[in-house]
DNA sequence: GTCAGTGCAAACTTTTTGCAACTAC
DNA sequence: GTAGTTGCAAAAAGTTTGCACTGAC
C-alpha cells in the first residue's frame, strides 16, 4: 500500500472510531491524523506542533494536539513510548511493530526489529488480559558510549593506583 | 538470601560504585538506597520523599533524592519504568527481571513472570549493543475494563440505530 | 582545608484544566 | 440551537538548576 492510500485507509479508521464513539469529525483531527502519518519516524508533541504550523499551514493549539493524540491511541492508530525522559509518538498503522534500542549513556533510540521474538511475545498468554499492543525497550551501551567508558574507567583505576 | 543480608549486599555494591567512580559516601546516599531496597515493589518519587521523611525518619531533599537515583540506576541497582504518565522506579538486585501488564484504560499495573520470554529476549542478540537490562510493557484491557467497555460499545451501536 | 554533595527555592519543561468563543451536528 | 471542541492562558505536575552552606575526604 502506498503512502497516499494509508493516509486515506487511516482517516477512514478514525471517522469510523470517532462515529463509533460519538465525537465530532472536526478538520483539526483529520490534519493531526494526516501529518503524524506523513512523518516516518517518531516525534514528540514540541516536533508536532512545530511542523504542522511550518510544513502543513495547520496550526492547533497544544491542548488541541494532546486531546487528539489521546483519541488516535485508543483508536490504535498511535502508539506512546516513553524512552529514557523523553515521551515520543509514533503512527502504528501497517507499520511492522519493531523493539527499540536505547542508550543509557548518550539517549539515542534505534529501531531493531527482530520477527521472531516479536511473534512469541505477541502469542504470550496472559491471563484475563486483552493484549492490544506492547513496546520492548532494551537499554545498554551503544558502540560509542561503551568505548568511551571503558576508556575512562581505566583511567580511574589508574589515578586509585597513584 | 534473606531480607537483611540483601540490604547488606547493597550497600557493598554501592560501596564499590562511589569508590570506583570517585564520589563521596556520605549518610543520604545510604539510607535513600537502604529506603528502596525495604519496598518490594515499585514506587515513585512522591512516595519515596514522604516515606523516608516518615517511615525511616531520614529527610532528604527532591534534589538529592533525584542526584542519588540516578547513581543507583547507573550502578544497576534500580531500574526506572514509565508506564503510562506516572514514571516508576524500582530495585532491581537480585529480583527477577519481570514484564508488565499495564491496562490502557485504568492504568492499573500488574506483574507478569514468564522464564522462557524473558531469556529469549536476554539472548536476543544485538549488533553493536550492550545489554544491561529491558522493559517489557504490555498494553491491553484488564478483565474489568473489557467488560465495561463492551457494555458501553454495546449501547452506543443502539443509540445509533434509533 | 577543599570541593563534592546537600537543601532550598526558583526555574524550567511538559501536560492538564477552566473558560469564552466557535462550529459540527 | 446546542453540546462537543478549540484556543488561550493559567495552573499543575515533575524535574532540573543555581547558590550558599555543610561535611566527607
Amino acid at each position: 500500500m502506498d503512502s497516499q492510500n494509508i493516509r486515506e485507509t487511516v482517516r477512514q479508521i478514525f471517522t469510523e472510531y470517532l462515529q463509533l464513539h460519538g465525537h465530532r469529525k472536526t478538520p483539526e483531527r483529520y490534519a493531526i491524523l494526516d501529518a503524524i502519518y506523513s512523518y516516518d519516524s517518531h516525534f514528540d508533541m514540541e516536533t508536532l506542533y512545530t511542523r504542522m504550523a511550518d510544513e502543513k499551514k495547520f496550526r492547533v493549539s497544544r491542548a488541541t494536539l494532546y486531546n487528539t493524540i489521546l483519541l488516535l491511541l485508543d483508536a490504535h492508530l498511535v502508539v506512546k513510548h516513553q524512552f529514557g525522559s523523553s515521551t515520543q509518538y509514533e503512527r502504528c498503522y501497517l507499520s511492522h511493530t519493531h523493539h527499540h534500542k536505547i542508550c543509557t549513556q548518550c539517549g539515542k533510540v534505534e529501531e531493531v526489529q527482530d520477527d521472531a521474538l516479536r511473534e512469541l511475545i505477541e502469542q504470550s498468554k496472559l491471563k484475563q488480559f486483552v493484549l492490544s499492543h506492547y513496546s520492548l525497550y532494551l537499554y545498554g551501551l551503544c558502540a560509542k558510549c561503551n568505548r568511551a567508558n571503558k576508556r575512562k574507567l581505566k583511567d580511574n583505576i589508574k589515578k586509585k593506583e597513584k
